[in-house]
RNA sequence: GGGCAGGUACCAAAGUGGUCAACUGGGCCAGACUGUAAAUCUGGCGCCUUCGGGCUUCAUAGGUUCGAAUCCUAUCCUGCCCA
């Protein structure tokens, strides 16, 4: 066990954690008495992707797994398919056992760069909450729901508001909490950390476990990472946020193309650097140049070194100098004229004519560095021609 | 079970017989500019087209009308109130 107060401090203090409950305190303490716990987070697999505010959830993870505390996993494969009240003002559409268990398995590869998997000693470790939730029968289930009220129940900001919009809450959805409280009974666990839309759910939790069990655990709210300007999340939904996912190159360019302000939040959340690194690398720094220091660090973290370096200088190369990729997609395309909506047809560069229509009315296509002005002309292309869609597709025909 | 109000494009939300492929905001796409795929500004965002226009869309199914997202009927779904 690591029971150094400056490190223990350094992660406590370092501005993901934003709320330890029942006391930020005595959690500390029990951190520097060398007390092994059992931490744990949950996640829904609601979809086969993850964000980087799910990354830094399982960086942080990693954190206390260094320590030498027993971390664990836990996918959400049954109450993905519930929806969780939280994270949206509408109830959550509800996935069948087999979306589910395609999203897991996406995860799981998604997460392998963020933990140490392969340490012997002390490995993360993973768990399903369908194991102890898909058995649950009525009877227990209405033991759960009889540590409740309604009233406690509608207390949630989420029902509050809905309630005030004249949004529909359906039944079930007062049953997600009593579902994930029931995770740290099945595990047992000590610390619970989840995102401060979580709190109440986690909560729960905490109540079934000292009913229960007569055991306390401690809830370890972390950030959202929310823009400190327009309040956004990262979010699946909205396309607003960087995905694990992506290709290296994408990756860094989603990075890129985050709003400056999100700088400093993501250097802190989805990076190793210490404060005072990132203090010197965003102070009075131009935000492309500390951007692009964060692209680099987070994109090294995902792909490694090298990956992060040549997604570095392709982007500089591509969006900087404005000069032409170095690999694009080849395709086979039989050379001689085309009428240009066909080709980009052709090349998949476009969704249907009609997008391609405008794009080429918007001045967005380009053969060999030619701007075609007419949606109508034809154009003559040979092996080697390169086409551009917009600034980011490009293809080169064989 | 009864009464009332609703269900509109990726999301939110206007529109309540023709000028509606449908206001506006978010999101997305393109262009300009730049310090970056940031910010800002401009334009665009159903499909097809011989560029004249055609076709499909406003919960679903029918109907009225020259003409419907808008009116009528039935069905499904939601909220509020009453029981």
């Amino acid at each position: 066990m690591v029971t150094d107060p400056k490190k223990i401090d350094e992660i406590l203090n370092r501005g993901t954690i934003v709320e330890v409950l029942p006391s930020r305190e005595d959690f500390r303490q029990k951190l520097i008495r060398g007390e092994k716990l059992k931490f744990y987070i949950g996640f829904d697999a609601t979809a086969p992707t993850l964000h980087l505010s799910h990354a830094k959830n399982f960086m942080l993870l990693e954190k206390f797994r260094q320590l030498g505390h027993e971390v664990i996993i836990l996918f959400g494969d049954f109450t993905a398919r519930i929806g969780d009240p939280s994270d949206r003002k509408a109830a959550r559409q509800q996935l069948s056992a087999k979306e589910v268990e395609a999203n897991v398995k996406k995860w799981k590869e998604l997460v392998e760069p963020l933990m140490d998997f392969k340490n012997t000693s002390n490995p993360p470790k993973i768990m399903y909450n369908s194991h102890w939730l898909a058995k649950m029968d009525l009877e227990k289930l209405l033991g759960l729901a009889s540590h409740f009220t309604v009233q406690q129940m509608l207390e949630r900001d989420m029902f509050q508001k809905r309630l005030a919009e004249g949004k529909p809450i359906h039944l079930h959805e007062f049953l997600y909490p009593l579902m994930q409280g029931y995770d740290s009974v099945a595990m047992g666990v000590d610390v619970e950390m989840c995102g401060t839309d979580q709190i109440f759910n986690a909560l729960a939790g905490r109540t079934l476990l000292k009913q229960l069990s007569g055991k306390d655990k401690f809830v370890v709210a972390v950030t959202l990472m929310e823009n400190p300007k327009t309040g956004e999340l990262m979010s699946k939904s909205r396309g607003t946020g960087v995905f694990l996912n992506a290709a290296p190159a994408d990756f860094f360019g989603q990075i890129m193309a985050q709003p400056d302000e999100m700088i400093p939040i993501l250097f802190v959340n989805n990076t190793f650097l210490s404060l005072a690194e990132i203090k010197s690398l965003t102070a009075g720094a131009n935000p492309r140049d500390a951007k692009l220091r964060l692209a680099y660090e987070i994109t090294k973290i995902i792909h490694g070194e090298k990956i992060a370096q040549a997604s570095q200088q392709e982007f500089v190369k591509v969006f900087s100098q404005k000069e032409k990729p170095t690999e694009m997609p080849v395709i086979a395309i039989k050379s001689g004229e085309w009428p240009v909506i066909d080709l980009l047809s052709e090349a998949k560069l476009i969704s249907s004519k009609s997008v391609g229509r405008r794009l080429i009315e918007q001045g967005g296509v380009k053969i060999d560095d030619q701007v075609v002005k007419d949606w109508q002309s034809q154009v003559l292309i040979k092996a080697g021609t390169i086409i551009q869609a917009g600034k980011r597709k490009f293809v080169k025909i064989k």
